[in-house]
DNA sequence: CACCATGATGTTTACGTAAACATCAGCCAC
DNA sequence: GTGGCTGATGTTTACGTAAACATCATGGTG
């Protein structure tokens, strides 16, 4: 190579040094400057304070692009999301991206809007170019198989709010032993049974939790009552509440998150049932505002944190030679007792 | 359920397909390829439809690495943010992520647990070798100017919740403007005068709040009464809503945000004040829980949606050579009227 | 029919990095 | 002193892509 300018471009600033723009500088090749840079023993320590200088100099930073080139791996992650209006969702994230940044990867976000097959492909298209070397997918896994998802074959995935442990590895909240205990806490204050209002069918979390609610009535030979459906949103809580509040028999409701939760607060307020002396409502997540309900909301803690820093310990484990086999790893949950449980009316 | 290998297969020979792959299958030079798969014209239609069968058959997908590499840009924007504890700041964010999609450009997500300066100086440290063209910022500019940040000179920054126009292009929702709003609307219920249940001194949001406040209040010559303190959480509302609620002469609280409202509803639902038969209450932002509280909150629609839209708009505009001044842009509040406002007692 | 514009395609090169290999001085053992 | 070894550094090459330039038929024009 002649002489050569340092990349000046003229219009528009100039670009930033490369190597062989700090190696010109040092007085050395640019694979010194290489092997400072990487931290390689078995440079002399002089050349290197001296490289070191001409990088700081030249505000010298590695370009990413060239590094992933030669090394094959971007160290980055890619999460695939549904919008970002649930709890449980952006906490999962935040905690991926933090524990992807303590490993040193990044982490790119690709929401899809709505929960179509055809936005699901479009975002995995997407991904198909995206430079990442891993994927982490919040959401269900049906919508995932149905959009024929073609990856890079390197590309390792995990899943979270799942099943198909057979298929993918995945990351999930014990759903079932939650709701086991939200459950039996109701029982074992009197209740005759408890009711359920639970989350959107097409939902894996919301099945998970609506089985698992029958099945520790029906353990503990109690009938089960009609499920109530909502899709999350405190709104719809507030609506299938309504129904609840009409129902005299209904002294006890197991809500699948604390959204619905507060909706259903609010129908049952309207209707002139006091929480918890008429009927005791009990959550599912432990939203930072749950406390603050009126009465303060009874509800099973989702460690979010855990199953975020779980996704990508599992993904970078896969990423390795030895990578492991599929399987299943459940978070489990913890009950926050705060007013909105009592003994049924009969029992006072 | 499909049955469907995952995408994991090893020992299948090199792990992906490049041009040179193609080129050799469909019997044409690289170049050809790369014309076709950028779309280029002046590509014989039969040529053309070998190379896309060949790329089909290889499973080819450009190497975003090798292209970045090659073309000096990313096309990815990185967002850095504090914790997403916040709506606004999780709305937003996937509104630029939104955006971003849509224009091509990704979002690399790097998340500060707190909000010290030698937090974010690392982030930024981090951002440095990353691969990105661009960065918004979602937090306090103070903290940025205390990091000593040196970004690439090509890195283009936009900042939310800021001010500092002269320095940056900021874009953000019109505190003032929603404040003002907010105020005048309890006043012309004939409240003879606002409270402020105000958000921590280290947000500028909170703080262009309560400035905002204090004038609307001058503004219509009335006393302002003194500004009580939370930290956006539910829980700080409740504790300062005491202090409120406490309060005979009180009977109408502008809250910064919905959560701190909610803890405000609580602490005087306590006490034994009606909402909105005693206090009126009002808040800021619009969460989707607001509309269920007890009873349902009035509030100042923020649009996060616009605000991460024009944020991704900002940022690419200076990225282009003729890159724009810095400035403000502001996106306009809206009145949600609920029912946790009315006239003050003494008219009733 | 010579000429040149046109369109289609191939060849060369460079982007910035880092592995692999090459060089070379200094030193020790025999 | 010679051979071999070690440590420090330089040179070559390749990663996959795409701009710039080169080549080469074809066909229309004067």
């Amino acid at each position: 190579m002649a002489e050569r300018t340092p990349a000046q471009v003229p219009g528009r600033g100039r670009a930033t040094a490369s190597m062989a723009d700090v190696a010109r500088l040092a007085g050395v090749s640019s694979q010194t400057v290489s092997r400072v840079s990487n931290g390689y023993a078995g440079v002399n320590e002089e050349t290197r304070q001296q490289v070191l200088e001409a990088m700081k100099e030249l505000g010298y930073r590695p370009n990413s692009a060239a590094r992933a080139l030669k090394r094959g791996e971007f160290r980055t992650i890619g999460v695939i999301t549904f919008t970002l209006s649930t709890t449980g969702n952006v906490r999962t994230l935040e905690a991926i991206a933090t524990s992807a940044a303590a490993e040193g990867y990044a982490v790119t976000l690709l929401p899809v809007a709505v929960p179509t097959t055809d936005e699901v492909r479009g975002a995995f298209s997407r991904l198909e170019e995206l430079a990442v070397d891993a994927v982490i997918v919040i959401m269900e896994v049906h919508l995932l198989d149905a959009a024929t998802v073609k990856l890079p074959p390197h590309v390792q995935v995990v899943v979270v709010d799942s099943d198909a442990g057979d298929h993918y590895t995945v990351v999930d909240t014990d759903q079932a032993g939650g709701t086991r205990t939200a459950v039996q806490h109701l029982l074992e204050l009197g209740h005759r049974t408890v009711w359920h209002l639970g989350g959107p069918e097409d939902s894996f979390a919301a099945q998970r939790r609506a089985d698992a609610w029958r099945a520790a009535l029906t353990e503990a030979d109690r009938p089960a009552p009609p499920l109530v459906r909502g899709d999350w949103s405190a709104e719809s809580g507030y609506l299938a509440g309504r129904e609840l509040a009409a129902r005299e028999e209904c002294t006890a409701v197991f809500a699948a998150n604390d959204q619905m939760a507060l909706g259903l607060l609010r129908a049952l307020h309207e209707a002139g049932r006091r929480v918890p002396e008429d009927v005791s409502v009990i959550g599912f997540d432990d939203i930072p505002e749950s406390g603050s309900f009126l009465p303060p909301l009874t509800t099973l803690h989702q460690d979010f944190a855990e199953v975020g820093r779980l996704c990508v310990q599992a993904v970078l484990r896969k990423m390795r030679p030895d990578g492991s086999e599929h399987g299943t790893t459940l978070v489990p949950t913890r009950l926050v007792l705060r007013q909105s449980t009592a003994p049924p009316p009969a029992e006072r």
